[in-house]
DNA sequence: GATGTGACTGACC
DNA sequence: TGGTCAGCCACAT
């Protein structure tokens, strides 16, 4: 995967291969891309995703479930609409039984 | 070419 | 048990 124009687009490719109802976080696809203390980097490349069309940037929250990046969708509702519509519990902004709905890149995709 | 910033994380007090 | 500090790499100015 690396090595191609930028780590941004492997970010991407991860992204848009979290299954429909599950998330993940910015650490854990940062781990899958070699770079596990770089998570801020994660964040930055969502920060491009936005400008994509088929990114699911709602399915990636911080360590803990918190939709951390609500306010950079157009709507800060929006992403916990997105996310209620998949089944996932959304609460204070904070994904509920957020360990039963994470989906590890390391693991699945191994 | 250097400096600042950011959708995070882990460790320390 | 909970809050605070520093580190991390890539991109923009």
């Amino acid at each position: 995967m690396s090595q191609r124009s930028s780590f941004f687009q492997d970010v991407y490719e991860v992204v848009m291969l979290i299954p429909p109802g599950r998330v993940t976080s910015y650490g854990a696809i940062g781990k899958y891309l070699g770079m596990s203390s770089s998570a801020r980097m994660v964040g930055w490349a969502m920060n491009s995703a936005h400008t994509l069309p088929h990114v699911p940037a709602h399915r990636v929250v911080n360590r803990i479930g918190v939709l951390t990046g609500k306010f950079f969708f157009e709507t800060p509702n929006r992403m916990q609409e997105l996310l209620e519509a998949e089944n996932i519990e959304v609460a204070n902004d904070q994904i509920q039984n957020f360990t039963d709905f994470f989906w590890d890149p390391v693991k699945e995709l191994l």
